[in-house]
DNA sequence: GTGAAAGCGCTAACAT
DNA sequence: ATGTTAGCGCTTTCAC
C-alpha cells in the first residue's frame, strides 16, 4: 500500500503538505493542492489509520458490550450501535460478556490496548465504581449502572404499569408476574411497576410473582409452577418477551387457553413474539432507537460535543397481538 | 498509560531489554527479567497495541461479514467466531453488509486501513474475483463464494435428500419445496436435494417449488400460494427454519393443521424452532461448530500455519419435533 | 504557503 | 546479555 510518502514524491511536496491536504488543516495553495490530490487518485492512496491513531492516542472505534448475543433481544440493539458506528466512520467491536465481570474487565483491558475510544454497556454486573473510575467514555443501555454514568433506558415502572392496567382493562381478575433477575435494574423496575398495580386489590398476594431471570426455560418452569399453585390466574405479566414465550408454552403444556382462559403480556417488543401460536402482546420498546441513541451520545462525548452526565428515557408502547386481543372481545360480548 | 520507557528507566534497562522481556525473544538474564517484570507490575504497564500494530502491520483483529446480525441464525454465528477470536487473542468486529457489495467493499477498505488481519465472510453477494484479488486472508462461511477461497459449510445437498426422504417415510405422498434465493449457493444445493429426492416420482410437478427469499414473510406468502394452489401437498421441505416458522403460520392461517395434515420439517437448526407452536423439525446445522472452525481455519492462515486452500463440509442431522414427529405415530397406527 | 523534523510507542537489526 | 538506533506512517509545531 501507497504511504504519505510516496504521495508526496508523486506530487512534489513534503508529506507535511500532504498531511494537510488530508485533513483540510492549515494553509495550501489551491494548484498544489490539486496535485496532491491527483497523486493521492493516482496512486489509490489510503491513510494508515493505525499511525493516525498512534498519533493520536484515539482509535475510532466503539464497543458494545452485551450480555448475550444470543438473546434475541440484542441483534437489534448492536445493529443500531453498529449503524450509527459506521455512519460516523467509527468501527464497531462486539463484546459478549456473559453478564460475567472478569469478562468485562478482561475485555476493557484489551480494548484499551487499543486505544478504544468509548463503550455502549449493557450490563448489571459491571462494578459501577470500576466503570466511573476507568477513564473512557461510557453509555449504559437498557439498564443503569452507575449513578455517574450517562444512560439510555425507557419507562420500565410505568409501561409495567400500564401492562397490568390494560389486562385489568380487557377483563383479568387475578393478575400474576413471572419477574427478571433482581439485580438487574430493569427488572426491578417492572415489578415495581406491577406490584405498584396490584398491591392494593384485595386478591393479591406476594405469591403471585414468581422469578424466571430472563430466561425462556427457566420463566416455562416458573409459569408452570405458578398455575399449578394458582389455578384461578387468568392473566399474566411477563418481564421480557423471551419469558413471555416460555410462559406460553407452559400454559399449553398445561392445557390452558390463551388467551381464553388465560390472557399473557410481556415487555420489549422483539419479532420473536410474531412467530409464536398464539402472538405475544407486548409493551414494545423502541429497540433500535435506544441503540442508536446511545451510540449516538457515545460519539458526542468521545467527540466532546456533549461534556455532561445525561440520562434519556424513552417510552414504550402496546403492541396487542393474539396473546390477549381476543380476551377483550369476549369481555365486551359478556 | 505508563510506556515502555517508563519501565525501562524504573529498571535501569533500556527499552529493546523491556521488548525482550515482553516478547520472550532473545536473551535476558534472570535477574533483570525480574527486575523488569516487578517494574512492569509496579507501572501496571500494558503494550500499546497500536505503536505494535504500525510496526508489524497486523492488527490481531479480524472481522466476521454478515448478511444481517437480526437474521435468527447468525447470532450464533457470531458467538463463535467470537469466542474463537478471543482466544486466540484477537478484536472481534462484527460487520452487517445488507448483502450489498458496496457496503461490503467499504468495510473491507475502512477495515484494511486499521490493518485488519482477515475476514470470515458470509455472503452471496461479494465478486468472487473482488475477495480473491485483494490480499487479506478470506475464510467463507455457509456459502461458496469463490473456488480459490477456503471455506466451511454443511452437506447442504445431502441434507436436503434425507429431509425429503424423512417425510416419504413417515408417510407423505406429496411433497413441495420452499426455496431459498436462487443466487445464493446453499439454497441451490438444497433444492437440487429436493429434486433429486422426488424427480422421478410421477406427481412431481415443478410448480411444487416455490421462493421464500429466506424471508419469514416472503415463505408465508409462498407457502400460502403453494397449499391454496396445491391442497394435496402433505410433506413440505422449507428451505431454512425461519422460512419453516413462515410456513407455519400460513398452515394455520389456512386452518391446516400440522402435522396432522401437513408435515414440516425445515433447515438450520436454530432456537426459534423450539418456541413455535408445533415445535419444527429441522435438518440442525452445527452452528456454532461451524463459526468456530471457520475462525480457527481464517487464525491459522493468518498466523501461516495453514497455508493452502481448503474446504471443510460438516454434516447436518436431523432434529424430529412437532412439526412431524406425530405424524409417524398416525402412519404406524395405519 | 511550504518544508524539516520531532515524536506517538513499539520492535528488531546491529553493535558491543 | 544488553544497549543504540532506525523506522513503522502519520500529524504538527516551528522555521522560513
Amino acid at each position: 500500500m501507497a504511504t504519505i510518502k510516496d504521495v508526496a514524491r508523486l506530487a512534489e511536496v513534503s508529506t507535511a503538505t500532504v498531511s494537510r491536504v488530508l485533513n483540510g488543516n492549515g494553509y495550501v495553495h489551491l494548484e498544489t493542492k490539486e496535485r496532491v490530490a491527483k497523486a493521492i487518485q493516482q496512486l489509490n492512496y489510503r491513510p494508515n489509520d493505525v499511525a493516525r491513531s498512534l498519533y493520536k492516542g484515539r482509535s475510532k472505534m466503539i464497543a458494545l458490550f452485551v450480555p448475550d448475543i444470543m438473546n434475541p433481544f440484542f441483534p437489534e440493539l448492536a445493529r443500531a450501535v453498529e449503524d450509527m458506528a459506521k455512519q460516523h466512520e467509527y468501527t464497531f467491536v462486539l463484546c459478549n460478556t456473559d453478564d460475567d465481570p472478569e469478562k468485562e474487565i478482561a475485555y476493557i483491558e484489551a480494548l484499551k490496548q487499543k486505544s478504544l475510544d468509548g463503550i455502549v454497556v449493557v450490563s448489571s454486573t459491571m462494578s459501577g465504581a470500576y466503570m466511573k473510575d476507568f477513564d473512557l467514555p461510557v453509555i449504559a443501555l437498557d439498564r443503569i449502572l452507575h449513578k455517574d454514568l450517562s444512560s439510555v433506558t425507557v419507562n420500565n415502572k410505568e409501561g409495567a404499569l400500564q401492562a397490568v392496567e390494560y389486562l385489568k382493562e380487557i377483563g383479568c381478575k387475578r393478575i400474576a408476574h413471572i419477574a427478571g433477575p433482581e439485580h438487574v435494574s430493569n427488572a426491578k423496575q417492572r415489578l415495581n411497576g406491577y406490584l405498584d398495580a396490584v398491591k392494593q386489590e384485595d386478591w393479591f398476594k406476594y405469591s403471585y410473582v414468581e422469578q424466571g431471570e430472563y430466561h425462556f426455560e427457566e420463566a416455562k418452569q416458573a409459569t408452570q409452577r405458578l398455575l399449578e399453585k394458582h389455578p384461578e390466574i387468568d392473566g399474566l405479566f411477563v418481564a421480557n418477551d423471551l419469558m413471555g414465550v416460555g410462559a406460553l408454552k407452559a400454559a399449553e403444556a398445561l392445557g390452558i387457553r390463551v388467551p381464553e382462559d388465560l390472557s399473557i403480556i410481556a415487555f420489549d417488543g422483539i419479532t420473536l413474539g410474531e412467530t409464536t401460536t398464539p402472538t405475544l402482546t407486548t409493551m414494545a420498546q423502541p429497540i433500535y432507537k435506544i441503540g442508536a441513541r446511545a451510540a449516538e451520545m457515545l460519539i458526542h462525548q468521545i467527540e466532546q460535543i456533549e461534556q455532561e452526565k445525561q440520562d434519556e428515557e424513552f417510552k414504550v408502547t402496546l403492541v396487542e397481538r393474539d396473546s390477549t386481543r381476543n380476551r377483550r372481545e369476549i369481555h365486551d360480548n359478556n
